[in-house]
DNA sequence: ATATCACATAGATATAAATCTATGTGAGGT
DNA sequence: ACCTCACATAGATTTATATCTATGTGATAT
């Protein structure tokens, strides 16, 4: 996963919805309708959302009958956390810097 | 740290040239004019991607003679790396969504 | 004091994003 | 056949974002 990939997740967790929607499906599986319902929002932005979320490879959708129920990408997921968490922090005073 | 304040970072970091930024300072603190030679922008755009850091409390700035030295807070980075840290994947087949 | 360097701010502009209403689609039920 | 439900798409609008040029500020050096 290269800093492209990683950039188009995070816009995409940038939005506090659709945040949310990623703490939801961190839960299980669902489908649309029922996410709909804990927003204050309209269907197609909904769907809108989800689009984006499917789009940076999120999230999986599977359509069955009338529904789509929507997933986490178990693979992009994982692949992102091990990307923020090897982001290190504190590693000297003055590291990598020369300028004066 | 809440819903707001995470997705308030991820879209700071949801631009490639602020979450490059954030990879070279995790090598340690740097001033802002070095930052400005790895990038293909002008200076008052570097000036606005740090403001943006800084606004999300995920960068500090140390005035220091003319120099900007900017470095990781620690502090909300690693609050940060918890909650992304924190949520699961694959929980359950089914799990939370009983329509149908 | 003047020039230069590092940086910030102001203002403009072009592009992207979030949201809505209206409408299309396809599956199930009556 | 027709209606309804779950969802997607189209198009419009408003707001936000990324970027630039021009200019201001404060520190240091000459």
């Amino acid at each position: 996963m290269n800093t492209i990939d990683v950039a188009l997740i995070c816009k995409a967790l940038g939005d506090s919805n659709r945040l949310q929607i990623i703490q939801m499906l961190s839960d299980g599986e669902k489908c649309g309708c029922k996410l709909l319902e804990a927003f204050e929002i309209t269907q197609p932005t909904l769907s809108h959302h989800m689009k984006v979320l499917c789009g940076c490879g999120l999230v999986n959708v599977r359509r069955e009958g009338k529904w789509s129920r929507y997933s986490l990408n178990c693979e992009t997921f994982f692949a992102f956390k091990q990307f923020i968490g090897s982001l290190e922090c504190c590693k000297n005073e003055n590291g990598g810097c020369d300028c004066q």
